[in-house]
Parts: structure tokens; C-alpha cells; sequence
DNA sequence: CGGCATCCCCCAGGATACTG
DNA sequence: CAGTATCCTGGGGGATGCCG
């Protein structure tokens, strides 16, 4: 095991010179939180209260039962989600934010609320640039 | 040109049914806007003021030439970004921000602020993770 | 139920070169 | 200066199968 090859990004940073804080830049960082494809969906959807795997995995449309465990793992990893087992038969697993977590709930509300309160112009945007005569020169065959 | 493949994520939606609307689903959305490479970066580089190509080249560490472009088109396809050619002899065109973008930038700073304060917190938490006997540390590298 | 392990595909995006 | 046009790759992530 171990070496298998994918893992919601999971890389060691280049290894910042000593013991740096490492790099400061906040835009990376938020881009690794926030850009595969699930991990905030798992967090919106564990935000209301704990969740169990399989009501994750039904809540979330169209995430695998692979991408599920791997990106929940990211999260368990950065201590954004508690994973707490109850070993009864069957097993019983829920997963429970973190504060932190929470707090990066709350802020990404504010971009879903962007995109609700912009959705219209930027469809109606797009429609307009992509009828534009302007290019499309439609050129030899 | 015109269908050559990349395009920071330029493809006809399947086409809904009919007119509709679309999804509603935001954060999918939010996702497409900011979980590109580049998108975001150059909404913050662009946030102070109207930017030169050249200069948000510069500004934007590690950007190539190629998804700089394509990535700007995308940005002003969709009404975030606006293209101002002036037709002087070297060229001169310079990038502005609209409202929208102005907007969505505000709301991505709460992350920014978020990464920074959860900074420490965070790589304690997967070194901690790391170090745990349990399972050995996710691939390195 | 809650996972790992494999195999495989696709496309975002890097490198490079040419142009008005 | 401000792009375009090809060519090519890495790794994110889907599909599927097996296990305690």
C-alpha cells in the first residue's frame, strides 16, 4: 500500500529552506482547501451536525465512495473533521467538524452567496460574449 | 482556432432542456470560478486597479503566458473582467475589475483571512497526523 | 456499513515557438 | 507589448471489485 497514486493532493511542500513557517502566500492555500472537488461539499453537507459516512456519500451528488474516503481523510489530516468510530456490528462512523472547519463554512457562505446573487449577469455575460460576431471567423474546412 | 482543446474550463453547458435557468446549485459555481489555478489570482492582482497584461504576468508568480490569456478571456467572458485596448503602437491593454469581481473578491478575502488564521493550526495538526504511528504518512511526493 | 486497492481516462495547464 | 498555435504530461478522479 502507500504509493498508490492519487490523494486529493497530497504533497509535501518542497521543503521550505529550515525550519520556515513556510510560505505565507493565504491564496494557495485556500485553493488547496477549496479546489478538488469535494472537500468543501463534505463540509457544507457535515455543517448542520455529525454525519455518517453513507448519508455523506447520498447527501453528496455524484461523489464516489473512493473520492469520499480519500478527500475525508484529507480533512481528518488538516484536523478539520473528527472521525469517531462506534464499534458496534455493523460499524458506525460519524464525522464532525472542527471549529476551524466551521469557520471555514461560514466564510464560504459568503462566496455562495455571491455566486446566487450573480448567477443571472454572468449567464446573461456569457451568452452575450459568445454571440458576439466579433470572432468566429468560421473558417476553412 | 476556436475549438482548440484547453480553455480554462470553456465548454457549452449539455445544454438544459430548454431555456432554463440552470442549476441553482452555487457551489458549483463558486467551485468553477475559483478552483482554477489562476482565476482568483488574478481577481486579487487586478483588485488595487486596472493592470497591464504584462504586469499581471509579473505580478502572478508562476503563470505562463498561455493561461494568462486564457484565463482573462474566461474572466471577461463571463462579465468579471473588462479588455481595454488602447491602439497605440507597442500595444497597450489593460484589465479592469467590474462590480461582480469586486464583490467576489471581497468574499474570497474572508478566506484568505480564514487560511491565515487557521495557518498554524492546520500544519500542526497533519504533522501530528503524520507522526502518528498508526499509518504511515500519506505519499511523499 | 465503511472502507482499501487497481486500472484507466481525461483535460488543466506547462513548455515552446511564431506573429501583428 | 500582447497575444496565438501545438504538443505533451501529470495527477485528479471515475469505475469496479474485494474485505472485516
Amino acid at each position: 500500500m502507500s504509493r498508490s497514486n492519487t490523494g486529493v493532493t497530497v504533497e509535501r511542500e518542497p521543503a521550505a529552506p529550515i525550519g520556515e513557517p513556510a510560505a505565507p502566500c493565504p491564496v494557495r492555500e485556500v485553493l488547496e482547501r477549496v479546489s478538488g472537488k469535494w472537500s468543501i461539499q463534505i463540509v457544507i453537507a457535515a455543517a448542520p451536525g455529525p454525519i455518517r459516512f453513507t448519508e455523506l456519500e447520498r447527501a453528496i451528488e455524484g461523489i464516489s465512495r473512493r473520492m469520499l474516503t480519500l478527500t475525508l481523510r484529507s480533512l481528518e489530516r488538516d484536523g478539520l473533521i473528527e472521525r469517531t468510530v462506534y464499534p458496534t456490528v455493523p460499524p458506525k462512523v460519524v464525522y464532525t467538524l472542527t471549529d476551524p472547519a466551521r469557520e471555514l463554512y461560514e466564510s464560504f457562505l459568503q462566496l455562495m452567496e455571491w455566486a446566487e446573487r450573480n448567477r443571472a449577469q454572468i449567464t446573461q455575460a456569457r451568452r452575450r460574449y459568445d454571440t458576439e460576431a466579433t470572432r468566429e471567423p468560421l473558417p476553412v474546412s
